[in-house]
DNA sequence: CGATCAAAGATCCTATAGGATTTGCCACCG
DNA sequence: CGGTGGCAAATCCTATAGGATCTTTGATCG
């Protein structure tokens, strides 16, 4: 078992800063001082300064030397429809794998309970069913086996959290649907059908959203 | 026009580095000293630190928390098959991209360029070859169009260029006449030859590359 | 009145020092 | 002779301080 008390305070100082970037408590685009964040978690600039580099590999904050860091800005529309067309290119191919990986009972049990999506009660409604859908997603590129390929969702799922706060309301009961049949397609152990499941998830989702670039 | 002078030690640190272990002037899988590695560096230890952060990130060290870093161990069978898998579902896609891009001229003629590669004379005929190897996937990556399509064929390069070092030789006329016929249907605008073309060259190199693995 | 230049403030970047932890080695015991 | 416990060295981790650079503010000149 392992001891209960952090051992690294990067680890730490680098979930603090994603969830301050996630939550938007620090605005996209705002500058980021390392001294005031070293000051505001109460340890020393180090690391911070750690922290933040691998922050900037995941695409959370950008660097200009002797500038600063400053966090990433929000999707531009563009750049929303490449992440959606490199969802496209990875998540159908995830599902079809883990459909023929002759998942066992347990994992599947474990795919269909994240499929459950929380309703729009709460406060913080939104950030629960975000994070609940990454979850999902996560789970099931993992089942497909292939680590590299998991890593490469897990990557994209972060620009989408970020941006995705800023909706009003998602349909709740839509997507916990089409999830719900792209985990039958995969029990079924049918890789062209789960594919096809997760394809029209993804294009019903793309159109579901983008409606929010209209408006700004 | 820019100062040639560095700007930030990190950086060239982290170039450092990343050749270091590309060269294999650090065994895969032999510990990293952040003191030794700042002295011969000749800078202090945090922008060290600083670099092999971003390098965790893109999997060329990994990090054991209050022990050290360790540069990343040789990709085994199963990770090799693992890599093929992943830049089939992810370079036709982009070949065919490009292909219905409607590049201009100079693009065109930068893409042909490097698909020429180096022939077996001269010292570093493995490693020149594998450059301009990784430069062709690269720059055909980015002529798709799509960014994070882009950065995530560039970040499966890395550990492709890192093993490759311990092949004995490559066949240098079949890979670059399979280039060439990438190179010939996203000229002529043809998306589904160009993903055709690329799986060929893609499955033919795996083959190629295969027996490195009985002999281990 | 607008633009340019200079100086002050803030910030980043790098170096050095000390505390905490792990690892390797040696003696000791069963 | 093998296994265990303890000690010392090496290493990592964090904190603090000083030099270099950029941004901003204010004053001066055209």
């Amino acid at each position: 078992m392992q001891p209960a008390r952090r051992i690294t305070l990067t680890d730490d100082v680098y979930a603090a800063v994603q969830a301050l970037i996630m939550d938007h408590e620090v605005q996209p685009g705002a500058r980021i001082n390392i001294d005031a964040l070293a000051r505001r978690l109460a340890v020393s600039p180090t690391p911070v300064r750690e922290a933040l580099a691998r922050l900037e590999s995941d695409g959370l904050v950008s660097k200009t030397p002797l500038v600063g860091y400053t966090a990433t800005p929000l999707l531009t529309r563009a750049q929303f429809e490449e992440l959606v067309e490199m969802r496209l290119i990875l998540e159908p191919t995830a599902a079809a794998k883990a459909a023929g990986a002759g998942l066992d009972a347990g994992e599947l049990a474990g795919l269909r309970a994240d499929a459950d999506l929380p309703g729009p009660e709460g406060a913080d409604a939104i950030a629960a069913f975000t994070a609940q859908d990454a979850r999902f997603h996560h789970t099931l590129a993992g089942l497909s086996g292939n680590r590299m390929l998991h890593d490469a969702v897990v990557r994209l799922r972060a620009h989408l959290h970020l941006f995705r706060l800023h909706f009003p309301a998602a349909h709740y009961g839509v997507s916990a649907r089409e999830h719900h049949r792209i985990v039958d397609a995969v029990t079924s152990g049918d890789p062209d059908a789960a594919a096809a499941a997760m394809r029209d998830h993804l294009t019903a989702a793309r159109d579901r959203h983008l409606p929010f670039f209209e408006s700004r």
